[in-house]
DNA sequence: CTTCTTGCAAAATTTTTGCATTACA
DNA sequence: TGTAATGCAAAAATTTTGCAAGAAG
């Protein structure tokens, strides 16, 4: 009984926060929270999912309707993004544009595996607090940052080669 | 008389042997050192200049050689990435691919204006020493990273503002 | 001379938009 | 019942490639 959210006697968790979030920000714009909407957001809530492209959220979204078009897609990630409950992600190798769920209180920058692709999110304050330092040094305010390490596993093999 | 270098008498700019070694690399290659090639090097390594996108450098170019291509300066500097003697920044803001000369010993991240778009850059060794930390905490070794702020000028209006 | 390079134009990728139709609120 | 959303297809924006003609070594 340690997370008893909106006063409701029941708990939420993180990502149905984030959709509760979104709904509501949409209301507040005079937005329309569609069927197709849902099951994005169902889609795309779903936890332990992580890092996912355009056409990976459309295919899994067109199993629960089949005809979900990509540029609904499309646009209700834009609309997670402009509310905040989403982060879009452009990393170097892909080329492609790849969105998580913004996690309250989970601020991360990520690790990529050159051999198989693979992201590890990694924190550390460390770093956080040197960068304000830097750009204050500079005559800047930080708005937002983006750090991404390109690495190898340092095991012979990579566990996770694909 | 401090750089004295290639022992030829003369002192090399820093841009200037990294032309050379462009130079060296396509000889190497068996590639040759063509005309347009030539003189998008001496456009690219002429300093003072930051960070460019395609398009720039083609208009640069094509004062000293009107018929020069996009495809010839996209792949130019596609060999000049490959030799290591230019750099492919894709910022978060832009969209477009930008190419920096690899100065030797002079590694440094960027720190992006959001109210004028200048680049400038630093260097943090405290950040690049927790980086590599935090890679091998996740049993990685670093091979490359991206590190950017964007950021607001502390000024009550930005100076460089366009 | 042979191989590499050029410049054009076309292809490929990915993102973004216009518009007639449909569906919310 | 009016405004917003959808889905298609086309447009944009950028990067990449094929190929015939021309240049480099």
């Amino acid at each position: 009984m340690d997370d008893l959210s909106q006063g409701q006697g029941f708990m939420l968790s993180e990502t149905a926060r984030l959709k509760e979030r979104f709904k509501e920000y949409l209301a507040s714009e005079g937005l329309k929270y569609t069927r197709q909407r849902k099951v994005i957001a169902d889609v795309f809530f779903k936890e332990g999912e992580g890092h996912r492209s355009l056409n990976e959220l459309l295919a899994t979204a067109q199993v629960e309707y089949a005809s979900m078009g990509y540029a609904t897609v499309y646009r209700t990630m834009k609309l997670m993004t402009d509310s905040g409950v989403a982060l879009e992600h452009k990393f170097a190798d892909t080329g492609l544009t790849l969105y998580e769920p913004n996690l309250e209180g989970d601020h991360h920058d990520h690790i990529i595996c050159l051999t198989c692709g693979r992201i590890v999110e990694f924190e550390d304050e460390g770093i956080e607090e040197r960068q304000e330092v830097v750009a204050k040094t500079y005559g800047f305010k930080v708005r937002k940052h983006r750090h991404e390490i390109y690495a190898d596993c340092i095991k012979p093999v990579c566990e996770f080669r694909h």
